[in-house]
DNA sequence: TTTATGTTTGACAAAATTGTCAAATGCAAA
DNA sequence: TTTGCATTTGACAATTTTGTCAAACATAAA
């Protein structure tokens, strides 16, 4: 079934390539032809090693899912402080939404499109998300943060994280920034983020933000 | 070139189901037979009414962008203190965005597509965009506000709203819940959101939320 | 060199999708 | 009723896209 004698430097060059139309430029509909003329390569080799598109793209949105879950376990694993972790995540997270600006949205357009996503946690990260939220809710006790349910609150780091890079083309427009301004604006994202949600910190000013 | 003698029903059918196909039910890529199927129309009467599918995919593009126009102006052009107008946006989203789900993404994907998207806001609506900066960096003053750029304030305030409702699929699939735990939860961003972005008020215990 | 195996290619077929067009239909005004 | 015009339809052509297949190619082992 599975074909691997030589190096399959092919195989993994469609799939660089796939990944790069996809998560760098936004190419989220590209053609077989499309994908194989920028890898250079024949496009029945796109058959040949992954038997079909669709064969392809789920793939793609498989390793995508991989990725998702090595994030989530990176920030309930990890034994830090609840501050480090979320400092550790957001630093990751833009560093990597640098290299693929458009993987958030490709992995979404990919769910709905599907209608199905079934991540299968398992069991040991699910018993330490347990534990993460009842770390979260000492802090909230210590008033280190504002009090809310730990599902509220983790939805309001990640979207403040997140929904400013996904949404880029639309806000940069919406807010007339150029590139460079709307990078700059990313940048501080990190310190606003972590202002907006830890409280008992002194109130430095964020003007130069 | 326009055709408008009898009341043109078909014309507005063909839309409103174009729309509810791609902000309802997430069907971007729709084919002019499927939307003609869905609107029980034959499938050339969309080249008759709109010339092409790209001119209908625009049609309803410009349209959505007329709506994000009318949120904006909401938001800046009414005289009421910030915190209302806040609350008036949240309302006015959530209840849009029960209606139409996808919309955000659609116009999203549209975006990255054509790769271009200028919103040409109107002059008032600018100078009314600055004087709502204005406001903003007052409320910081008396402290009501976190201090930071108001754009960053804006970004966490949308991000924190916007989010939780264009990632549902997402978001619904990784935190396991069902669709009514979802709905609860986004009931309850209105308060979150507040909670978070407002500091002055009496620190209410959100819990139950 | 020959052989065997994995890889690559171009030609072809099949399917899906869009757009055009002439003809048919329905309806209101003359 | 007939005429004229907008609307609707089905048939057709053109294009795009995907997948298959036999043949060609490359390379390492016999």
């Amino acid at each position: 079934m599975s074909i691997q004698k030589k190096e399959d430097a092919t195989y993994e060059l469609i799939i660089s390539t796939a990944k790069n139309l996809f998560f760098k430029e936004g190419k989220f509909n590209a053609t077989t032809q499309e994908i194989a003329d920028a890898a250079g390569v024949n496009r029945t080799l796109i058959n040949y090693y992954f038997r079909s598109r669709d064969a392809l793209f789920d793939l793609i949105f498989e390793e995508g899912k991989k990725e998702d879950e090595r994030r989530q376990e990176m920030i309930v694993l990890s034994d830090l402080p609840i501050r480090e972790k979320l400092e550790m995540f957001i630093d990751y997270f833009l560093s990597q939404a640098k290299m693929y600006p458009y993987r958030e949205v490709y992995m979404l357009t990919q769910i709905i499109k599907d209608d199905c996503c079934i991540y299968d946690k398992k069991e040991h990260v699910k018993r330490m998300s347990e534990k993460f939220y009842v770390e979260l809710e000492q802090e909230m006790e210590k008033g280190t943060i504002q009090k809310m349910k730990p599902i509220q609150f983790m939805l309001n780091f990640i979207s403040m994280l997140i929904f400013p890079v996904i949404m880029r083309p639309f806000l940069q427009n919406n807010f007339e920034l150029d590139d460079k301004e709307y990078d700059k604006l990313l940048a501080g994202r990190r310190e606003v983020i972590l202002k907006t949600i830890f409280r008992n910190r002194e109130e430095s000013n964020l003007d130069s933000l």
